[in-house]
DNA sequence: TTGTAGGCGTTATCAA
DNA sequence: TTGATAACGCCTACAA
């Protein structure tokens, strides 16, 4: 293997000043940095980032935690993340937490192990902070941010997109096409997602009564189960808080005969393949996936660069219209 | 930073029995045991793997080399992958190379710089050899895997799907059907990706005659310009190449008032979400997206270890059942 | 079973 | 503008 001072030597300098010129830190003769650019072609030189890393205690080698990467919107996020880490030559680890089933603790050592410069946790972790302790009492300041979680602003910065403003285009939308008789759909909701939720459409709507609420449980049947309760009650348009919900969902009503769009609009959450395959195509509140990973790593950069970012990042839903409502 | 030298003087022992301790290579006194783990809780020690990895010349780190991840087909094989490398404890590296445009010669480079343990290919460099002459020339005999491509054996362990096979699947599933005219629709696949779906249709009908073959270029519409063909031809059977145009075409058809399965069956080739959102749902192949990242990483993890493995997987893909044929 | 000493490839601190 | 020297944290002969 080819090192720097086998450079050094080659050029007739000192391994330092093939370091320097090598991070162009300091200005070096022109004359020698013509010797040493020889050097490094003649032997086939490559730098050895492990021994820097060493040395200067700190990699370029950032983390994206998720639940599992095959999956539409977190592989949305990481490939903007991707994007932004690539334009400023930082590598891109992925652990998928689903697999590894490690404990909080544990990946938190598997960072410091590795000497990883920023964790970008996605959709992880629900209790309020990620070992804020840990990282206080043992003065392990890793910077760290938390893209696609709505959580309380805690010291760690927060990336996520603004759900009552989903709600309240998704809600908007429909009143515009003469929909009075609302209901949101979802699945497994958590109660405080589910408000953001029901405050977008007060503010759509005007109305202090919230959207009616169906909730589909996990044996339920669409078609028979959920279907007659949305024609029972009069509604004709439906805002589903989950796009492969919303596929199935228009899918039972198709089959029952119901005309999406003219007797029941449907507005689905997310914008990713699935609204586009699905017939007739799904409008859609678009949750800008790429853009939360692209802004979450520009933060994880900034704070590695001790540069002022912002705690709190929402980002603006937009809506795609398309054929369901 | 607590150290392992930190470790060896809490514990009153040398820097080398803690190391030992912890690589469990040596047996170790169990008095002496206690005390280094004691020393270690007590202290907070972390293992640094970077010093560790510029000491042993060889890092945990696996890269994965794809276009991009926001992918079904890409992100499925890359979970796989993260799977089998996160039982053995090695850490996986994302590379898009859509984001990073960079070029063969500098992702080499790029590997060696961060003493990368093993590189994983999914479905790039269309060229016969993965810079073997470099590779050979400077001696750098990195493993590698090439995931998803059908290149001839040059060297590098191949992973990949039976096309024949698969094209073999389908062509039987449509002739149990009673469908006799079939056609395979494809867009943009090279000329010899075809001729092993034509030879595995020859495989299933007996027929020396190959399928009716219908590209659908990029300006085409599918319901002016390939449904009229379908129908004039008197088509009763499809086999589509891509799953995305697999359901454009479905929904085409139905758009055309034609019964799916009953006046033309479809069969497309891939099993991700699109062929289950699809109305009807396709029947479909299943590839294997995520037994091929799997069975890669093995391979890697085989040559890492300089253990014996397979030079070329062919990977068995099964037909999954839905309502479009 | 344990300890000593040297080095992996690089950069930081001085001094020249 | 350049060079000598000493680390960074760990592992590995070799010796005890």
């Amino acid at each position: 293997m080819v090192t720097l001072k086998d450079i050094a030597k080659h050029a007739n300098v000192s391994a330092c000043t093939v370091s320097r010129f090598l991070n162009s830190d300091i200005v070096v003769k022109k004359e020698t940095e013509a010797k040493i650019q020889l050097a490094i072609k003649e032997l086939g030189y490559v730098p050895n980032v492990v021994a820097k890393a060493l040395k200067r205690r700190e990699t370029f080698n950032i983390a994206v935690i998720l639940p599992k990467i095959n999956n539409q919107y977190y592989s949305e996020m990481t490939s903007g993340i991707s994007q932004t880490l690539g334009k400023h030559h930082y590598n891109l680890f992925i652990y998928e937490v689903d697999n590894l089933k490690l404990s909080e603790d544990e990946i938190l050592q598997l960072m410091r192990e590795n000497m990883i410069a920023g964790i970008i946790f996605i959709g992880l972790f629900s209790d309020m902070s990620f070992k804020e302790s840990i990282q206080d009492v043992v003065g392990w300041k890793i910077p760290v941010v938390y893209a696609n979680r709505r959580i309380a602003y805690n010291g760690f910065p927060l990336v996520y997109p603004d759900m009552v403003q989903a709600s309240k285009l998704a809600t908007e939308h429909l009143l515009a096409k003469g929909k009075n008789r609302i209901a949101f759909v979802h699945k497994h909701l958590p109660n405080d997602l589910l408000a953001y939720f029901e405050e977008g459409y007060r503010q759509a709507s005007n109305n202090e009564q919230g959207p009616i609420i169906l909730k589909v449980d996990n044996g339920m049947d669409l078609s028979q189960d959920c279907i007659p309760m949305l024609l029972e009650r009069n509604i004709d348009g439906v805002f589903v808080l989950n796009e492969m919900l919303a596929a199935h969902l228009t899918k039972a009503l198709v089959k029952a005969d119901v005309q999406i769009a003219d007797d029941i609009a449907v507005v689905s959450l997310g914008n990713s393949i699935i609204s586009q395959i699905s017939s007739p195509e799904l409008t859609c509140i678009d949750l800008q996936d790429r853009e939360l990973g692209i802004q979450s790593a520009e933060i994880i950069l900034s704070q590695i660069r001790k540069q002022a970012y912002e705690p709190v990042t929402v980002l603006e839903p937009i809506i795609v219209e398309r054929n369901s409502a």
